[in-house]
RNA sequence: GCCCCCAUCGUCUAGAGGCCUAGGACACAUCCCUUUCACGGAUGCGACACGGGUUCGAAUCCCGUUGGGGGUACCA
């Protein structure tokens, strides 16, 4: 059978890390087996769906580049055919109306909590008389459709990562809702486990793959595929990805959604090949690849079961490896969005090709930062490297003088004049090189000194530099 | 509370009963390279949660304990 699989991302919020790893793992295992991977927006809560959060999981998933071959699907779109389901069940009578108001329902798990029992429906308004119906229809309550859940009972199915899992049907919480009604009795917006269902069938989904929190609503998916008379799918849940506390990821854990780990200068290479390595490795052992590499390879059985905290120091670990090999005129097209940003603009491409290829082997992030030193008119000193220029301001001026005459254009060049200028002055040439960085960069460290210079001296940059150590 | 899932270095993981003196990667430490910081190279530190079984033999299988996580909606 040919693989069809999805992701369905609520549109509640900005494409999150953890919708953004399913959304990966459904896409490793359909490029594997030449499925069809597909894009549900599930959008049935009104009051908290937004467009721009749409916008934000197309572009983002874009952006990661996992391209889905079907969809964007809408719920909110969708309605009749929810509707024609409803009836379908309400019909067989495996669904039915219940009245209970919200008071009725906090009152019932109130009690049931005062008895140590677990909350949940108790099916009171399963076998309503017709008159009690009237009754409560003439009170102006509106209902609500609930599907039939028999007791006891046991479902059982085979995860694509766990192995078998059970569940007792009384553990579910009892007749649960599937459907709103509207004021004129017509069948209103789905909830979630329903639509789901109705979707995942009419959709042909093969493998339902989704993150560990669906667990327990697969229990109640799978009995919903059987009053449909239908075969489920397979399922497989993914572990959770965790903060450093060992709890799910959420906001407040530094970034969460995937436009964050864009801005903060991540390559949507390296954070793929992050996100693929928390919870499934190779079997060569091998840890930088790409997801197309990755995709010839990847199966659910070599998928941790436990959850794996998210580590900070990894990703940037990996993300410099890929700014490393990154060719220079790509690293400068993804970096300078980075720089315009932050007002470090050039248009002299050569300098620029030049100056990303002094920085590059040093990054870890794509950032301006790094960068500004080399764009500034005038240097931002640290105190203690203002303190060394300041020693040897005269030294430096003579410097920016022979820099002058000679007027060097390669970093050899520029070598050679210090080396001779350091024989000099009698000192060497390590020696000079510290006040030099100081003076020129206004900092202790930084990248090679040599090409920095030339790259300073290229914008006429180096000897006002030189010359202007503050007294 | 109840239900479900999980458990190898600090972190991500390899490990399908003997190949395990438990391997790799990140982080950390030291050294080398180097004008500095990085990069790179080398070395080191560092784990099978605990207790019972099963077996000639268990990190691997079973049970329990503990710990962690998830769920428990007229959210998705």
């Amino acid at each position: 059978m040919t693989v069809r699989v999805r992701i369905a991302p609520s549109p509640t919020g900005n494409l999150h890390i953890g919708t953004a790893r399913t959304a990966l793992f459904n896409w490793l295992y359909a490029r594997r087996h030449g499925g069809t991977f597909i894009l549900r927006i599930e959008d049935t809560d009104r009051e908290r769906s937004r467009e721009e959060y749409v916008q934000n999981i197309l572009t983002g998933l874009q952006w990661l580049g996992l391209n889905f071959d079907e969809g964007p699907f809408f719920q909110t779109q969708r309605l009749s055919q929810y509707q024609a389901a409803v009836e379908t069940l309400l019909a067989r009578g495996l669904a039915y109306l219940c009245y209970c108001s919200e008071a009725e329902l906090e009152a019932l798990r109130q009690s049931q909590r005062a008895q140590k029992l677990a909350p949940r429906y108790d099916n009171r308004h399963r076998h309503l008389t017709p008159e009690q119906r009237a009754a409560y229809e003439a009170e102006g309550r509106r209902p609500v459709v609930r599907f039939r859940i028999e007791e006891p009972r046991e479902v059982v199915w085979h995860d694509l990562v766990r192995g078998e899992i059970r569940w007792q049907t009384q553990d579910l919480g009892g007749d649960m809702v599937i459907a709103r009604i509207e004021a004129d009795g017509a069948i209103g917006l789905p909830l979630y486990n329903f639509a789901v269902v109705v979707d995942d069938l009419e959709m042909g989904i093969t493998q339902v793959v989704r993150g560990e929190d669906h667990i327990a609503n697969t229990a109640k998916q799978i009995l919903l595929y059987e009053a449909f008379g239908a075969t489920p799918p397979a399922f497989g849940h993914l572990p959770l990805i965790l903060n450093a506390q060992g709890a799910k990821i959420s906001k407040r854990d530094g970034a969460t959604s995937v436009d964050e780990f864009r801005q903060m200068g991540f390559l949507p290479q390296a954070f793929t090949n992050y996100m693929v390595l928390l919870g499934w490795s190779p079997p060569d052992g091998q840890e930088l690849f790409a997801i197309e590499q990755a995709a010839q390879q990847f199966d659910f059985d070599r998928v941790n079961k436990a959850g794996a905290r998210f580590d900070w120091d990894k990703l940037d670990w990996i993300n410099g490896q890929y700014l490393r090999v990154l060719p220079p005129a790509d690293l400068l097209a993804a970096i300078l969005p980075f720089w315009q940003a932050a007002g470090l603009a050039d248009d002299d491409g050569p300098w620029l090709l030049d100056l990303v290829t002094l920085l590059g082997p040093g990054l870890t992030r794509l950032t301006a930062a790094v960068a500004a030193v080399y764009f500034a008119d005038t240097v931002t000193f640290e105190d203690e490297a203002l303190a060394i220029a300041r020693d040897h301001r005269h030294l430096l001026a003579d410097f920016a003088q022979v820099l002058a005459a000679a007027n060097p254009q390669r970093v050899e060049d520029a070598d050679a004049l210090l080396k001779s200028f350091a024989k000099e002055q009698g000192v060497k040439k390590g020696a000079l090189m510290r006040p030099l960085r100081c003076g020129l960069m206004g900092s202790l460290h930084g990248p090679d000194l040599l090409q920095s210079l030339m790259l300073l001296h290229r914008k006429g940059k180096a000897i006002p530099r030189l010359q202007g150590i503050p007294a």
